[in-house]
DNA sequence: CTCCTACTTTTGATTGATCAAAAGTATAAA
DNA sequence: TTTATACTTTTGATCAATCAAAAGTAGGAG
């Protein structure tokens, strides 16, 4: 049976997936569930019983192909489901990404795909997340992050990595929103700092922050 | 701990209460749960220890004045979901009735509220039943089965008590829908049937059909 | 080659929801 | 007053998900 809680597992294998080349850990997957390695070695177990990952004991796990087409669908449902709360429910973006982890468990693809019409087939969520087309591609898209961007570029904001409300509502507070036209005025590797113009002001960020905020040109 | 199924037994014993004045035994509960009478009686022991339903062993049940919140709260949600789908997303309001079932476990109340809004805080779902206020209360409504009416007098459909989708798309492919104006033009007692004149045709119901059938004076 | 450390896996227990079947109770009929 | 029937409750089992703690394994340091 697929209940939730392999949704979840897949998900997550699949975001991990994004960012590594090779296989998960066990330890890897646990802490990214916030469950202890107990519980993700006998949910690997099964899993793997179920044909979604090949399991090689003690090294790691990964998708099979099967496993991948579930984790996609999960992660298109959760990303339309976000931006259908932002733009038709006019809810604050720092905030829908609890309720989309609800909902992309028990909406059906018939609602996922009315909302996607209603939205015009959008390419990113609120967050810059690319959104997972129906056929389970991904749209284009080349993010660097701001740590590594060059001073005097002019840059646009594509995405936050840290889907934390608190550090949202201060991004948004400072005018560091998606979308939004930056440039870098100075960068200070002593202080580990950038000092970055937005459209209104000038804000100065650690690195450790720029890391989350990821940009394109403009 | 507020289970999605402790919402369902709530949600089961509200609408049941409804329709009688008595106690509901256990053996109705679980017959309109699908669930075996053991499952509803140890269900039912929990339901008692939350203090959320009285239990007189043998004889039945009665929701508290807490229980009676939540399922008041449960239904509210089934309710806006139910037409939010309907009036927002375009679907087929024979259809949204399974889909409101699991949304209305884990929609939050920010979410309900931001779609009564955007409904203008409707009084009703689009089956005719009656969606709670915020503070409980229920909207007024003078309902009668239609399998109770006269000959001669003019009704508009108010509501259907059956949600199967077969009957559902049957009445509205005979112009048998909510707010529509109707007049029985005969009572057949030996053949248990009502003619009825829609605005465009004449439909044969039999009286249990009828029975499924509410309105009110046109 | 042995041992330490860091990990993974196994084991046994718990919780919530369910069922099938056994045991018990209420009430009306004989 | 006994018995039959129709119900409710109890019992024991199962399944999914989890944890804590015991046992086991991989791979490097000495």
């Amino acid at each position: 049976m697929i209940t939730s809680t392999v949704e979840n597992y897949l998900k997550a294998l699949f975001l991990l997936d994004q960012q590594r080349e090779k296989e998960i850990t066990t330890g890897e997957l646990a802490k990214s569930l916030a469950v202890t390695p107990g519980s993700a070695t006998s949910m690997i177990k099964t899993l793997a019983e179920l044909g979604l990952i090949d399991h090689r004991p003690h090294y790691g796990v990964n998708l099979t192909d099967r496993g991948l087409t579930l984790a996609v669908r999960v992660v298109r449902r959760h990303r339309i489901v976000e931006l259908f709360l932002v733009e038709i429910l006019g809810m604050d973006w720092s905030k829908v990404h609890d309720e989309a982890e609800k909902l992309e468990h028990v909406v059906s693809d018939d609602v996922i795909e009315r909302m996607d019409e209603l939205l015009e087939h959008p390419a990113f969520d609120p967050h810059g997340d690319p959104i997972p087309r129906k056929d389970g591609t991904l749209p284009d898209q080349s993010h660097y992050s701001l740590s590594e961007s060059k001073t005097g570029q002019q840059l646009s904001i594509s995405r936050m990595n840290d889907q934390d409300a608190n550090f949202l509502q201060f991004a948004e507070k400072r005018g560091l929103t998606i979308g939004a036209i930056i440039e870098i005025i100075d960068r200070n590797d002593q202080a580990d700092s950038l000092s970055i113009k937005t459209n209104s002001d000038t804000v100065v960020l650690g690195l450790s922050a720029a890391k989350n905020i990821e940009v394109c040109d403009a």
